[in-house]
RNA sequence: AUACCUGCUAUACUAUG
């Protein structure tokens, strides 16, 4: 079984799903029974492509063969509701895992705590990291970087903060992963002083920044209408020697946006045409967005025809806003026939 | 070698909600 296992794994990681299943019925056929390492890797591949009931199904099919889930297995499949915002099904999951008699580990705890962070349930998280000391279930990086994203939606600011210190009281040691979910939630919590704050001490600590980190700085500073902040950022970017990629750079358009800075954000993404990053359907989305000010509909309609000269792809939102643009402007006559350019252009609303 | 040796976990951008 090894031997299937290992090319079942290899499509899987070459995104070969079909592949991958073809080489598993020729293994039945072969009369080669699949373990668990086949089912597992099965799943996984399908939870990365959000198909939660071929995980399902799979997991039903092993054990009408007799195959144990075990402790992968099941973390696999909670990992597979995380991908598909599925929280009551990982938990109905864990309460399988449970009467199935397998241990939690590590990293189901952290598969659970990602769960919660899907869901937003962040008093759900901290109990979690609470039980995994009183069981003596060593917290990793991960744990503590999952929780803290676990207050995002909610923008528990507090919250986040406790739990850094709690993790490094506990000697856990931050990463980059850990400060930029921070600073996500200050984003979140429309707190860019405290962003300031949180980047500043990770310099300091000399966790290396990405542009995880930048885009979420950005991003906060453009909560709070800091656009001039939010420039220098970028400013900093290039002194750290980080190239800032199509999101940090929509990051900054949306914060120019929402500062009232359309004109901004238009130089900002014509400039874009001597970088090597190309606008993307979120740029220009952002911009259609910003043209809402100042009714600035005409020029709506001009970025939709870029759209279509650069083949960036239109979306329904790219069209709901474009219809929104104009309805606030009183062009009701052209927000009409932008549904119809919509269904012209190949884009299904929703 | 307590590493590697078939399967598991975390972070950023757009409209509406």
């Amino acid at each position: 079984a090894k031997a299937y296992n290992m090319i079942i794994s290899a499509c899987a990681r070459a995104s070969k799903p079909d592949l991958a299943v073809q080489v598993f019925h020729e293994m039945r056929e072969a009369k080669v029974p699949p373990d668990q390492f086949t089912y597992t890797a099965l799943i996984k591949m399908f939870a990365r492509a959000k198909d939660l009931a071929k995980c399902f199904a799979l997991y039903d099919e092993m054990k009408q063969n007799g195959v144990k889930p075990d402790e992968v297995t099941f973390n696999v499949l909670i990992d597979a509701c995380a991908r598909n915002q599925a929280a009551d099904q990982a938990y109905e999951v864990l309460s399988q895992m449970r009467q199935a008699g397998v241990q939690m580990t590590l990293v189901t705890y952290n598969s659970i705590i990602h769960v919660n962070q899907v869901a937003g349930e962040w008093e759900e998280a901290r109990r979690l990291l609470r039980e995994m000391s009183e069981r003596g279930i060593h917290r990793d990086t991960i744990s503590f970087s999952s929780a803290i994203n676990a207050c995002a939606k909610d923008g528990e600011v507090e919250v986040a903060l406790s739990m850094l210190q709690e993790m490094k009281a506990s000697g856990v040691p931050p990463n980059n992963y850990t400060y930029n979910a921070v600073l996500s939630v200050c984003d979140k919590a429309a707190q860019w002083q405290t962003a300031e704050k949180i980047f500043l001490i990770m310099r300091n600590e000399g966790i290396p920044t990405d542009n995880f980190t930048y885009s979420s700085l950005i991003s906060a500073y453009g909560g709070g209408g800091q656009w001039e902040r939010a420039q220098a950022v970028l400013e900093q970017m290039k002194m750290d020697k980080v190239r800032p990629n199509i999101i940090t750079y929509n990051s900054l358009v949306w914060a120019l946006a929402n500062s009232g800075r359309w004109e901004a954000a238009l130089q900002l993404v014509s400039g874009l045409s001597d970088k090597a990053v190309k606008p993307n359907n979120s740029t220009f989305n952002t911009l259609i967005h910003a043209c809402k000010k100042d009714a600035q509909w005409e020029k709506a309609l001009e970025l939709l025809q870029e759209m279509k000269d650069l083949n960036v792809p239109r979306d329904g939102i790219t069209y709901s806003t474009l219809i929104a643009v104009c309805g606030e402007a009183g062009e009701e006559g052209r927000a009409l026939s932008l549904y119809k350019a919509m269904q012209e252009d190949g884009v299904t609303s929703n």
